[in-house]
DNA sequence: GTCTATACCTAGATAGAC
DNA sequence: GTCTATCTAGGTATAGAC
């Protein structure tokens, strides 16, 4: 029944698991939560909260290191105390913004390992829980997954370098539950990575059109997108 | 067996019906091909298809005015002798970018009513011909549709108020010719705006991932999409 | 950790010669 | 129609006081 665990609404904590300090190049292996002095964790988060929401509306070139200084409430020299450059923050959005897709991603892993997708309906239901925790990823975590979505074919060639193998194996975990669908029989596709590029890319557009406050809910969305790919409308 | 009238491969005269002058408020009633000075207007199309070019690659904020005159090969001050500003550039791509869309699907449309699309399975090969000829548009006449795909989110607010219209007039040509085939039960699907805007996401999200120039032509792709979207792949 | 002050640069846009 | 030269504003980033 439990699709998801439900994760904090601010994406501040979201990816406990995997991120608190992804910023430059330092420890690849996930710090303890005490590693940082909290305070200065906290400063960081509160930046990137707004950073992002600039980001993610005006773009990142459009955004000024001003602009992104004056919503937190500081002043812009103050912003190089916590990030060496205006592209580190960046950066540090668009790696939050994958982390975030990426523990959405787990919990749903980990949810089908508890069996919850036994019985009859299996795939689609599992199909539908990922539907769902990706949706989830860019309407309830914060900006981050979004501003990935929106800003990252448009960023500066130094940071594709940094967030593309992240991306990859993001993407790579999709792959996988698709090749495992069609492996058993559940999913039977001509184009297996045509197919989940196209759902992916219609998953993606919601950003531009959903409003999560409107009549319909995300489990909604979810539902009539996974109902659209599994059993399709056409007759004749 | 025509399903698309094959038109100019460079942007600059593909729109032929539609634009020519499209540039700030002037006419909006279509000007004769003569009305301008040729030369004027061949300046202006180089101008036109290196800045979205550059605008596809960068983004808008990201592209100055000296980059666009390198580009053409000639100095940022003599834009301003074809252009009045930066964001008028910017708004002539996105508006052509609409233009190329509105052609492809109105050559679409005068085939079927020349009964291209007669017979049994008439109504999915006339969304296929309608999925193709989106695609021609992102990837067969130069850098603006898809200039305008990745770009409009992050467009400025005076640069929305004057595209916003354009694009809705095509988003309501897609929605027409989704309610005729769910009027004519053709099609039938519960959220029929949801399954419009979704297959519409899919389709933009090509190019970000298809190589027109690999294994896979476009033909190939609007079919492998359009058959999914019909069709689907979903047992058990 | 934030401030002020500022260095340095690049941006969009204009003026007037050619 | 394009050029050079230039104006002004705003950008990122740094230095050093508090």
């Amino acid at each position: 029944m439990t699709t998801m665990t439900s994760p904090p609404a601010t994406a501040s904590a979201a990816p406990a698991a995997s991120s608190a300090a992804s910023s430059g190049s330092s420890a690849a292996s996930l710090p303890a939560a005490g590693t940082q002095p909290p305070e200065a964790v906290e400063a960081r988060v509160r930046i990137l909260d707004n950073a992002a929401r600039l980001i993610l509306d005006k773009g990142f070139a459009a955004t000024s290191m001003r602009d992104i200084a004056s919503a937190v409430g500081i002043k812009a020299g103050s912003l190089y105390h916590h990030f060496a450059s205006k592209e580190e923050i960046f950066t540090a959005i668009l790696e939050r913004g994958i982390d975030v897709m990426v523990t959405a991603f787990e919990s749903v892993e980990n949810d089908d390992r508890a069996g919850a997708f036994d019985g009859a309906t299996s795939a689609e239901a599992l199909l539908r829980a990922h539907v769902r925790a990706h949706l989830g990823s860019l309407f309830e975590f914060g900006p981050y997954t979004a501003a990935h979505v929106t800003t990252f074919h448009n960023a500066p060639d130094s940071v594709h370098e940094i967030i593309v193998p992240r991306r990859d194996s993001y993407e790579a975990m999709w792959a996988a539950l698709f090749d495992r669908l069609q492996a058993q029989g559940s999913l039977r596709v001509d184009h297996l990575s045509i197919a989940r590029l196209v759902l992916f890319g219609g998953m993606n557009s919601t950003i531009e059109w959903f409003d999560p406050a409107g009549p319909l809910s995300l489990d909604d969305l979810a539902d009539t997108i996974v109902s659209q790919f599994w059993h399709a409308g056409g007759h004749a």
